[in-house]
DNA sequence: GTCTATAAAGGGATAGAC
DNA sequence: GTCTATCCCTTTATAGAC
């Protein structure tokens, strides 16, 4: 990251090294934060988590700060990928199902991330500024402008789109976010059923689906 | 609350301005530990809201950790005291309703103590595993008891109770937990508008109502 | 019960050998 | 690039005067 190498093989080796280190440890540090926060994580057991010592995390990141700084980047790509779906041209139903489905796998699989990206929000999103700001609303104003589009043409029901997509992510991320719940309430020992994602995910499209005018078939949307 | 006192006046006296003292405390910290977490939440800045020495926190509580678990405490009644309006004689529609406007009232009142609840959970919840386990559960499996014996009598369509609370709870409790992310998007610079939580709450109630299977109107709903 | 001062421990970050 | 050893500041918690 910041050597000087004398030939390009040894620094291409190096450098290979070194992106694998830094994985490594982002991928570390996204359970520790999302299991003690920001404040409660320790640079001791983020070290223990990926197996370096750390002056090791500090040779790559710097400081705390910044590796989670590093860790949000990452997450934030993952969180505006799963709109894609929702384009002009689709059709309304088959278009919010499939957000809801993408929403919903990213919850089951990257749990780890939704929950660091819950937790910096919930303590005010000071590292989100930006983002929250610019990128995000911007892309939830075009979003919108699709759904209004929708409307204008009557292929769903009036709703306030920006609403809508406070209630999709808070019903999708809560699969995530708050599994300890849920999995409480379930009897679930260890970690909830496939079954118990499929039975959420049905539902939010019900929820969603019926409440835009929109017809709902468990078929049509779980053929 | 550890002293022995010589006469009576003197030790409702004291009581009084203990019990105060403790208020005064658990009420800075409700806001310390959701801005912060409860890693990233220090006694001093605990004894700054508070407006107090950080020593007289550990005489009153004894340890943060305890503090913390006061809070808490405090925080799980609040939470279960909104399903009252959900028994078995009232109408489906009336009853859910009344639930998401009292869930709703407490994250624009009480989004800190929201918050404190969010962050813990989130974290694994190691703090709530008896109320998780046992007092939620249980008081889970009564409300879904309600709506079962409402679905057998045709008064709603079948929906699996348990995972409408998880939505109900996620759609509802966002307002309080995301609201910084919410503010970004809408525009709002400092709080959230009455009127946001007002369309949230209609959309919630209309999603919810139609999904399973009941009348919703505006008028009857918003009067 | 409340305060000031301080002990004791824990945590982030760096130095320097390899 | 990686490791061990260590510095130094922050934080929790207590002691003891008032």
């Amino acid at each position: 990251m910041q050597i000087v190498p004398k030939n390009p093989d040894m620094a291409r080796a190096r450098q290979q090294r070194s992106a694998q280190a830094e994985q490594r440890i982002l991928a570390a540090a996204e359970r520790v934060f999302a299991e003690s926060g920001f404040g409660g994580a320790t640079m001791a057991a983020l070290a223990a988590a990926a197996g370096l010592p750390a002056a090791n995390l500090h040779y790559h990141f710097g400081t705390k700060k910044r590796l989670y700084e590093a860790l949000l980047e990452n997450i934030l790509h993952l969180w505006l990928e799963a709109s894609d779906s929702i384009t002009a041209d689709a059709s309304p139903a088959a278009a919010l199902s499939a957000y809801i489905a993408a929403k919903m796998r990213y919850s089951r699989t990257r749990p780890y991330a939704s929950k660091v990206f819950a937790n910096e929000v919930l303590q005010g999103g000071v590292h989100l500024h930006s983002f929250l700001g610019l990128e995000l609303r911007r892309r939830v104003d075009e979003k919108a402008e699709i759904l209004e589009g929708w409307m204008r043409k009557g292929l769903m029901e009036r709703v306030d789109p920006r609403h809508l997509f406070f209630l999709l992510w808070a019903m999708t991320q809560t699969y995530a976010d708050f599994e300890t719940q849920i999995r409480a309430v379930l009897g679930r020992a260890a970690v909830l059923a496939p079954e118990d994602y499929a039975v959420g995910e049905a539902l939010i499209k019900r929820l969603v689906l019926r409440g835009c005018g929109l017809s709902f078939s468990e078929t049509e949307i779980n053929p």
